[in-house]
DNA sequence: GCCTATAGTATCAAGAAGGATACCGTCATG
DNA sequence: CATGACGGTATCCTTCTTGATACTATAGGC
């Protein structure tokens, strides 16, 4: 584990935005983050609402959300396990981001999720 | 080629946010969206601007690019070859999510950068 | 006793992304 | 003539990411 994925901020300017689009570049990471925004959740919780994220995967999301600080993982010493997931201080800070991209998302997902292209041509 | 990548969109909500993200997740694609900020720009021209690149990704990169309609290319039929991109009135629709992304980064950058987490426990 | 839920881990395997290098044809320059 | 710039393409290779599947431990319900 402790994959060292955000070790080149070589390019000067928009570097930036590199970084930042390196902790949310994941599949689901954006995904993941979104419903957190709802509120803390357990994992079976994330799993059911992101129902084609693999068991592995959504881990494996997850650790590498709360080892780039964005998450927090508290886990219960419970008998049946028991860990929460919620989103943290920088977590939060990313919101803005994360509508940014939503808003975008909503206005132009009709030209790619149904025209391949030129939907643009208008 | 012409590799079908944004295919499902089938995470109902906070989908848009991974549609969106799909479309500038390559490792390069914001850095090149940042640079075609400026301007039209020729192939060799963004090359020397992010050199950390190959030459063989960046010209992945652009017809990825190309192929979501965020970026224009105009090939010159001139004898040295002679290409410009530009931003397509849909890459420009995105300026927003790209700044939020850089106003995050450039907030944040110092904490990942140095610190490999726990800047945030303040 | 058996099944289920919980939150994972382990193992195997495949595919995609990205990098390195070499090569293409043409033209202008030295 | 040799070299370099231009905008790529072709090939090979390595790494990362993701997926599928099976397995763990314990407790509660039937």
């Amino acid at each position: 584990m402790a994959k060292p994925r955000h070790s080149r901020f070589d390019c000067a300017p928009g570097c930036s935005v590199e970084a930042a689009i390196s902790l949310i570049d994941g599949k689901w990471k954006c995904v993941i983050l979104f419903h957190l925004l709802e509120g803390t959740m357990r994992f079976n919780e994330l799993r059911r609402r992101v129902p084609a994220v693999t068991q592995r995967t959504l881990t494996n999301q997850l650790r590498e959300l709360e080892m780039d600080g964005l998450i927090v993982r508290k886990v219960y010493a419970e008998v049946p396990p028991k860990v929460e997931y919620s989103l943290s201080e920088l977590g939060h800070s990313m919101v803005p981001v994360l509508n940014a991209l939503k808003e975008w998302g909503d206005l132009n997902i009709g030209r790619f999720g149904k025209a391949p292209a030129s939907a643009i041509t208008a």
